[in-house]
RNA sequence: GACCCCAUCGUCUAGUCAGGUCUAGGACAUCAGGUUUUCAUCCUGGGAACAGGGGUUCGAAUCCCCUUGGGGUCGCCA
């Protein structure tokens, strides 16, 4: 038989990195074995699940390169014999297997309010003990039963959980699992709005959709047992599962989509914020539910408005996080790879590619492991320096494009290439050129030259100092021909020949610190070069107009 | 708290399943030098781990048990 693998998100904000990581051993494990990866969307929670997460996931995927076989149609992907994909779309079915149950007296009706329950919770967890459902709808008599569904009374479905063996589960990573008889609570499969939960429609779905293998979090392994138990009662075949350990935040903790809320309702209640703030364009009531339930979730776009009224950097948990922040995602795949799986020995680096060569099941590490930024970001310097520069050019132009298109609107195609060329020895990410750069896209006259430690020593110390040399190379630029980094190269060099000892820096810091407005830029040729003669000049006489009022800062 | 999972440098890991070749290898980070017109790179070198305790064995990082530590789950979320 044929493998065939699944990525099963619930659309509710982007796809975070744990998420990404399942996808990515889903997709390579059944391209390793010939078979097919699919998607499906378990969209059941009619509260949380929206379109535009769901369109975030497809896109977040696309970007990384992982196309599903099967699945949701995107831009030519998707589609399939198994369909729908989308479980909101497939509740017929889910009820069919569910009457199947009833029927069979593996599944009962209960009428237990939402409140009651979490009463029953509180009260257990008060006097230290496990809280498990007494199956008290169990024992009403059937012509009750019979008369408040009749009269339309809210109710549930119930799965009756065996309570003579133990369940154990087979997990190619963990090996054998076992749960002892009366762990589990007679679990909830249909909720009140008629929707099944994700254990009833999780088993249905992946025993039509011909699932032969699930490759999911640790978070996971506690329902496997409720789904062998569904699998049990439905004559299911079991799937092989395989658990792949946590991410961890470098602090310990879970790497969770709920990390960005839990960083902002943390800095709200430090701040006493009782109201959302200006700017933030949340509305009252939205607030309010937001800051009570530790579980809801901000939109991405209220969240990141949030932080930037409250002045606090999200943690970086979602892979378009690490798109926006200028990383590869043929590395973010390659770290993720490493982060759960390793292929032996000493290999570090590979593509995608590679993964799909040699993954398997069998090196699934079983511990967790922290997420390394610092790590991440060596690979990803290390991925840029091994482009070549036109290959660089391209992959800048298309991050602008997506994220900073005024780089691309304030310079000709031909400086862009400049431009990025110039930098790419010196990024580690898309976003470095972009913030390191600004001042090439930046009016002259914006260019300002404030009086810190750096930009003094470049220009204030010494005798002569750097305006003074400044000065004195200006004209020589304003008449330099042709305009090439050769050229102004070998021109101030003999010019630092005769006038410092052959001292270099002596003359392009000062030119640097004029040209940018500040102590950093890409090599001073290729600077000038990239800006063009008159912004250089105009540049530089600002900057010596400044003189004055920077010298007497300096006192 | 109950149940389940995990345990090699600060971090990710190789080595564990088939015990000796391990005075434990690599990478990131870090420290010390060096290269460089700034920044970033780059080069050279250093320090850094088998959680603890019992077994089994001629021999244990590797097998078993206990302890400790970390984590997950305990939702009409998925």
């Amino acid at each position: 038989m044929s493998v065939r693998t699944r990525f099963a998100p619930s659309p509710s904000g982007h796809l975070h990195v744990g998420g990404a990581r399942s996808a990515l051993f889903c997709w390579a494990f059944a391209a390793n074995h010939g078979g097919t990866f699919l998607l499906r969307i378990e969209d059941t929670d009619q509260k949380r699940s929206s379109d535009a997460a769901s369109r975030g996931f497809l896109e977040d995927l696309a970007w990384l390169g992982l196309d599903w076989d099967e699945g949701p149609l995107w831009h030519g992907r998707g589609g399939g014999e198994t369909g729908p994909y989308e479980q909101s779309n497939r509740l017929d079915i889910y009820e069919q297997y569910l009457s199947r149950l009833v029927a069979a007296g593996h599944a009962y009706h209960a009428f237990e309010t939402p409140e009651e329950l979490a009463e029953a919770r509180r009260l257990a967890r008060a006097e230290k003990r496990a809280y498990r459902y007494d199956r008290a709808a169990l024992n009403l008599d059937p012509d009750t039963v019979a008369a408040w569904l009749a009269e339309g009374r809210p109710h549930v479905v119930r799965f009756r959980v065996p309570d003579d063996s133990p369940i154990i589960i087979q997990d190619a990573v963990l090996g054998e699992v076992r749960v002892e008889p009366g762990e589990l609570e007679d679990f909830i499969i249909r909720k009140a709005d008629g929707f099944p939960t994700y254990h009833l429609a999780v088993v249905v779905d992946d025993h039509l959709m011909g699932v032969t293998h699930v490759i999911r979090g640790q978070e996971h392994l506690a329902n496997s047992p409720k789904h062998a138990l569904l699998q049990d009662a439905l004559g299911f075949d079991r799937p092989v599962w395989a658990h792949v350990s946590l991410i961890f935040n470098p602090d310990g903790s879970k790497m969770s989509k709920r990390d960005k809320d839990k960083a902002l309702r943390a800095e709200v209640r430090t701040r006493g914020l009782d109201s959302p703030p200006e700017g933030a364009e949340i509305d009252e009531q939205r607030w309010e539910s937001w800051l009570g339930d530790k579980t809801a979730q901000l939109e991405t776009e209220e969240a990141s408005r949030l932080a930037g009224v409250l002045g606090i950097d999200l943690p970086a948990i979602n892979v378009d996080d690490f798109r926006r922040a200028g990383y590869l995602p043929e590395v973010l795949l390659n770290y993720l790879a490493l982060l759960g799986w390793s292929p032996g020995g000493d290999r570090e680096q590979f593509d995608l590619a590679f993964v799909r060569e040699n993954f398997g099941l069998d090196r699934i590490i079983k511990s967790p492991a922290k997420f390394d930024r610092s790590k991440l970001l060596a690979f990803n310097l290390d991925a840029i320096q091994a482009m070549d520069d036109d290959q660089f050019v391209v992959r800048l132009h298309a991050f602008c494009q997506d994220f900073e298109p005024m780089f691309l609107e304030s310079m000709t195609p031909h400086q862009f290439k400049l431009f990025a060329r110039a930098n790419k020895e010196r990024s580690k990410t898309f976003r470095d050129p972009i913030e390191s750069g600004r001042f090439f896209i930046e009016q002259d006259e914006v260019i300002t030259w404030p009086a810190t430690k750096a930009i003094r020593k470049a220009l204030c110390k010494g005798e002569p100092c750097g305006f003074d040399r400044l000065a004195a190379v200006r004209d020589l630029l304003a008449s330099a021909e042709p305009w090439t980094p050769a050229h102004l190269e070998s021109m101030l060099t003999t010019w630092a020949d005769a006038n410092c000892d052959g001292n270099l820096g002596k003359i392009a810091q000062p030119i640097r610190v004029a040209v940018s407005g500040g102590p950093v830029s890409p090599p001073i040729f290729d600077t000038l070069d990239i800006l063009g003669r008159d912004a250089v000049i105009a540049r530089i006489d600002r900057c010596l107009a400044s003189r004055g009022e920077l010298e007497e800062a300096a006192l």
